[in-house]
DNA sequence: GTTTGTTACGGCTACCGTAAAGATC
DNA sequence: GATCTTTACGGTAGCCGTAACAAAC
């Protein structure tokens, strides 16, 4: 038995079972991996994969067990390698974080620049995503931190933090003519007008026109889109109205926009931290967190992780403006 | 890095960080150890022994980090071996059960005759100890499953699934005064005779005393001790009266004792199984805990594994005789 | 002087890559 | 014939054990 042995039934089996595209990942000689496998398997006294002719199709039910098990060692072994380098310099490393354009683009910009200023060693980066691809991320280890609201797919392994209420507003084009109006917006009045909403694979966007439907009337989507500024663009464009999260409109930049409110009409969605339990935080990603939301100390950010419990959504807090 | 590294530095840790003895332990030289570790140490660019002179005399803190995620990389290939195991033949193996010598005596012997019946290949074997020391072995991975009843010392990543209700009865040397008394025993009619006891590290042998400290009674403790056969030995022999699990007597065998109902006195205590959290359970092994108790089927038992929370103590049933 | 950890060195295992064969689509 | 896995084989890196050394109690 073998860490290599391990490494290699993993990237095989991410890999579609397939032994060649294993070995061009890992470098090494395909032989080498069909070897190793043998070798486990010998051990095992156990078929792990299932072979049909010289094809590989399928995990057999201990091959299944066992690449759960080399998973989760292959993870701690990530995590060794973090120790080492939290204890050598503790300031120096990389922090990815998996989270939305609008996240991205308003919330962390100011908490990114004060992250940077304060830690100039940590390579920071950011990608983008809908919440079921920043999940995908961060389950495979490819991201350290996902910042997202509710993902629809599953999130085994995953610690939910939540941080933040986010709370929507409604944006129009300036002049329009919804801006008379000095009464509260309805339902009914929004859809009167063509709308660009979020895409579906967002809990923002699902969650609007679920409450349209509870209203029983149908807005009419003209576009649903993925990107803030893009559907600040159409709207600008007058191609119809939308539904943002209130700190995504800056009035001095914005121009050519107008925001109504709208706390009465959309319940507010709640955004969350994703980690994996099972990781190994380094000292400054647990900054960051704190950074991100005073609620979460280091302290408590290790109780969320061990405890198998979905937190109390309270926990989040609105967003402070900017 | 590698496998042997870190049962190196497991087995440094569990041997009071002496190099030596680890060596001895795993069989091989005492240079091989020294130069493992210290690949290790400089592959992760990080101390993590503390060296005074030419000894180890702590681990430093991400030594204490590398530790623990070399226990938990143990842990999970011996899950994979067992995993193994179990594939090439579910019916051949082992299991080790830690728990008292009441349960052994009493409780364990229809169920492991049962089990043996139906298992001939497994080899079974019980351990006897306080529950303090079986938590220890549970803990160590020196035994499989835990059956008492709640241990003093911390159960840190164990699962506690409640088995049995365990009432307790008096028994007393045949021709016994308090055995005229026709009314219900009270804790003072007790208190009246000396008293043999179990031994402190078992909650029942705490519970006792402490429901005659609620009553402001005083009983005269002449023994305690850790064996229901030399507990029952002793009151034979008039030493005392004692308060022992109701099925731990038995009228025919149990020649020159009696019993009598003490229900009202005290509170039964919940007998549990303990079990190591991440740890691969063989299929017979699930076979062993239904047969224990009905409750606990593998589907349940799995949940409990994968679920942080303590287990409601309902669960537990009364013992059924024999 | 005994115990304990580190350094030095030679032997050997076992892993790796290349080459070739076998099997299936 | 193309793709993919297995078998065969030689080179080599790295692990292990012995021996010698250094340092502490």
């Amino acid at each position: 038995m073998n860490l290599q042995q391990l490494r290699y039934l993993a990237e095989v089996a991410d890999r579609g079972l397939n032994l060649s595209r294993a070995a061009q990942a890992l470098h090494t000689s395909q032989p080498g991996i069909s070897k190793q496998i043998r070798l486990l398997e010998e051990e095992l006294h156990t078929e792990l994969l299932v072979r049909e002719g010289n094809r590989i199709t399928a995990l057999t039910a201990p091959g299944q067990e066992a690449l759960a098990i080399a998973q989760r060692v292959l993870r701690e072994l990530d995590n060794l390698r973090r120790v080492g380098e939290q204890a050598a310099d503790p300031e120096r490393g990389s922090l990815v974080i998996a989270t939305t354009h609008a996240h991205a683009r308003y919330l962390l910009i100011p908490i990114v620049q004060r992250f940077q200023a304060r830690f100039h060693g940590v390579n920071l980066s950011l990608r983008q995503g809908n919440p079921d691809q920043i999940m995908q991320l961060v389950q495979a280890g490819q991201a350290d931190l996902g910042l997202c609201t509710a993902p629809t797919v599953a999130t085994e392994g995953l610690a939910q933090l939540p941080c933040y209420r986010i709370w929507r507003c409604v944006l129009l084009p300036q002049g329009h003519a919804l801006l008379q109006k000095t009464q509260p917006l309805t339902h009914r009045d929004l859809a009167a007008y063509p709308m660009i909403t979020l895409d579906a694979s967002f809990a923002g966007g699902v969650a609007i026109l679920e409450s349209f439907a509870k209203e029983q009337i149908q807005p009419q989507v003209v576009l649903s889109a993925t990107d803030a500024d893009v559907i600040k663009a159409f709207v600008a464009s007058g191609m119809g109205i939308a539904t943002l999260p209130e700190w995504a409109f800056d009035a001095r930049r914005d121009q050519g926009l107008a925001r109504m409110e709208a706390r009465h009409l959309f319940r507010p969605a709640i955004s969350s931290l994703w980690l994996q339990r099972h990781q190994y935080l380094r000292g400054y990603a647990y900054e960051f967190i704190r950074m991100l939301s005073e609620v979460w100390q280091a302290p408590r950010v290790r109780e969320a992780l061990a405890s198998e419990q979905p937190l109390d959504e309270s926990l989040a807090v609105d967003v402070q403006p900017g």
